[in-house]
DNA sequence: CACTTTCTTGACCGATCGTTCATGAACTGG
DNA sequence: CCAGTTCATGAACGATCGGTCAAGAAAGTG
């Protein structure tokens, strides 16, 4: 019926969110945008609304691609102790990526927004809220099987593993070498392992 | 000889960096600066020079006056062990205070900033660095007085609460209530309190 | 009181910001 | 092959960005 679009939106959105990752909201303009999405402005505006909405479009495809696939480890079937201690070896070799944007999306987003523009603030708290359900999930596993202790408060181990995993990717992208990584996690996995 | 000043540099320091603080690099303009600092542009380029130079000299007064207060709790004579718990418990306890930003300034640059900026980027490594050190001293100081394990690698364990500190305060931003810190805070401190 | 020096003030600079829009190209259904 | 629709293109918009500067005000020194 109609002319049809040249290029594929999550593809394009694809590199939209690699810049906000790497750069932070405001210090990436529509212009770096439109250069490294390789689309124009008005294919821009027309396709995802303003630079806000591309914004949390690009959050959201983050959450789909990036923050799901580590999720799933923490829900795949087996020892939940296990699947914790997966999440965050994984987290540690994905910083060792070359060519890969340091640290994480939603973790920079936290410390970027803050209070002003509520709705990505929601979004970024909706998915850190999602994260320590997994956690949750992954941690009353593991007491069931008898890996952790089910004397401890799973609200609160959870709590604390989102917090080691945001704190993960702040190290990340200020000393991304293994060594230091290696040794955060393994202390923190201490906690979580012992009987 | 001259016209005095008719403001205190380290009083309008404070004013930018809270701005700085709670908005970030980008996002705080020279026009919103003038305004919260009371002084005119002329004034605050000739005092502080560009905005990039007054963003270090108020990264430089928060490690003045809030990094080192902290700190000081850490090196302070007596237990190790209870020297860690103060801070942590201190880190809670200020992001309770209304009209404080959220978060800490060092977390949100270091996640703002990253590869770009050398200047920047190596006064946040080397606040963190300050930072694992003294945890590092608390530890070893621990450690001799047999509250903490001899056996525990202390440069593990320093990088570990280094990364948690991170963490809480990328959590401090998102979700401030008292619960959920106090909850990150009471595993955090397991890791190190056990024998 | 004059002179010198520094500070304050507000207008002003070009560049870049996010956003819009008119135009022509590309495609499909009739 | 034409009509109708969407897309691509790039110029252009006002607003705001970081930064500069000329001129007046305020102080101490001689």
């Amino acid at each position: 019926m109609a002319r049809p679009r040249e290029f594929e939106r999550d593809m394009v959105l694809d590199r939209a969110m690699k810049l906000f990752w790497s750069r932070g909201y405001e210090a990436t303009s529509i212009q770096r945008l439109v250069e490294r999405m390789g689309i124009q402005r008005g294919s821009l505006y027309g396709t995802f609304g303003d630079k806000r909405t591309l914004f949390l479009a690009a959050i959201e495809r983050y959450d789909r691609v990036m923050t799901s696939r580590l999720l799933a480890t923490l829900d795949a079937p087996g020892s939940g102790l296990a699947a914790i201690r997966r999440f965050f070896r994984l987290k540690v070799e994905a910083a060792q990526e070359r060519g890969r944007p340091r640290g994480c999306l939603v973790t920079n987003s936290a410390t970027q927004l803050g209070s002003r523009d509520r709705g990505t603030a929601s979004r970024i708290g909706a998915t850190l809220g999602r994260i320590e359900a997994a956690f949750h999930r992954a941690v009353v596993r593991a007491q069931k099987a008898g890996e952790i202790d089910p004397a401890r408060n799973p609200r609160a181990l959870a709590r604390f593993l989102t917090s080691s995993a945001q704190g993960l990717s702040v190290m990340a992208r200020t000393s991304p070498d293994r060594a230091t990584l290696d040794d955060v996690v393994k202390i923190t996995l201490e906690v979580v392992g012992r009987r």
